[in-house]
DNA sequence: TAGATTGTTAATCGATTAACAATC
DNA sequence: TAGATTGTTAATCGATTAACAATC
């Protein structure tokens, strides 16, 4: 009761995504009612641990029954400002980003690649997928033109912080990096990481 | 001092990997030693933490001089299991399966993808990138036969569950899911997940 | 030596879990 | 009503940070 949005810990932001996504594979089965226990059988995890989370957030819930999964799913797409699409550009036109780029997966989830870019002469005005692929140096005015706040940098390692350094000038305030190193970017700009590598390596440990 | 390799805390080992990639960037700059601090200051964490977390598995330090960046590089490498490479296949042939198969960034961390498989009578048998495309039967003798530990799942979230059931019965022990979609395995059996949009639905939270 | 930095201990901080009154 | 489940409080657990003696 009373809860300010900015007071959620963002370990607990990073769950609600989880959440939704599971609310909607629930959906998609059909359910229409769903319980905390229920949801933490599912993820594997504690059910107190998502009773507190949503707690941050508000109140949801019917005592005896649990959660309507529209409804809940629902609040959770408006608190993550998932109640629009929101457009995201791709930068690196090789292998990973050419795949990322028409990956179909982003439309049922809020997000739409609406450019693909690369730096590199003989890729730009080729065709990747359902893009032409654009010149880097189109970046700051599309950005701009088209108020895009996200972009995935899927270009080598050793041209990735001066792709960021573009993309945060241009206004980008969001960024996903797939190059395997680390960024540093002004503060308030928000970098997420993936290396798959990072999670097989953490698995090895485990082995032998 | 006497740390038992198996009282390293998760979430220490799981920042191990980020140390190493670290230490490689400065390896590849020219850096022959460095300090927890220098280190912190890279990844944007504390330097307590750095010291603390290196702890946990032996001593690799000089007071006044700091950390030997080869030295440390080859003792993580050791820790994690490193110093040979896992071989890994993928599942799915799709874009995100064929991209990830191909992608060039394995071979210096530890790992080499040795074979891409998929359902669809369409695709076996063509080429993507270096692989011929085989058939998900042939993955329990494959996976037996070339002693495969790891595997990553690229295909619907419809399949994942039950690609991951194959898996696990042909004798995979670490699986990469990058199908939206949360994965039930028997006890033992180590699952990482990638899910781009879970980074980018985090933060929109932020956003607007 | 003087300065720097480790590895470790103790203190702090924050996250998870357990338990239960409220109530559908 | 009786059974079930929420939202919340208090207890526990574990992770991070601060501080510093040891020492290169």
């Amino acid at each position: 009761m009373g809860n300010n949005q900015h007071d959620v810990p963002d370990i607990v932001v990073g769950r609600l995504p989880i959440y939704l996504r599971a609310l909607s594979a629930m959906q998609a089965g059909g359910k229409h009612y769903t319980s905390s226990h229920e949801l933490a059988e599912w993820l594997g995890i504690s059910s107190a641990q998502i009773r507190k989370d949503l707690s941050h957030i508000g109140e949801f819930g019917k005592q005896g029954t649990g959660y309507s999964v529209s409804g809940l799913h629902e609040q959770l797409r408006q608190i993550l400002h998932l109640d629009r699409e929101w457009p995201l550009i791709v930068v690196g036109a090789g292998n990973i980003g050419s795949a990322v780029a028409s990956y179909t997966g982003f439309a049922q989830r809020g997000f739409r690649v609406v450019a693909l870019f690369d730096h590199d002469p003989q890729k730009i005005g080729t065709q990747a997928g359902p893009f032409t692929v654009r010149d880097n140096e189109e970046i700051p005015s599309f950005v701009k033109g088209n108020h895009v706040l996200h972009a995935m940098i899927a270009v080598p390692a050793q041209y990735a912080q001066e792709v960021a350094d573009l993309l945060v000038a241009s206004g980008i305030q969001g960024i996903l990096n797939y190059a395997p190193i680390n960024l540093s970017v002004p503060e308030g700009v928000h970098v997420e990481y993936i290396d798959p590598v990072l999670h097989l390596q953490k698995m090895t440990y485990y082995f032998d």
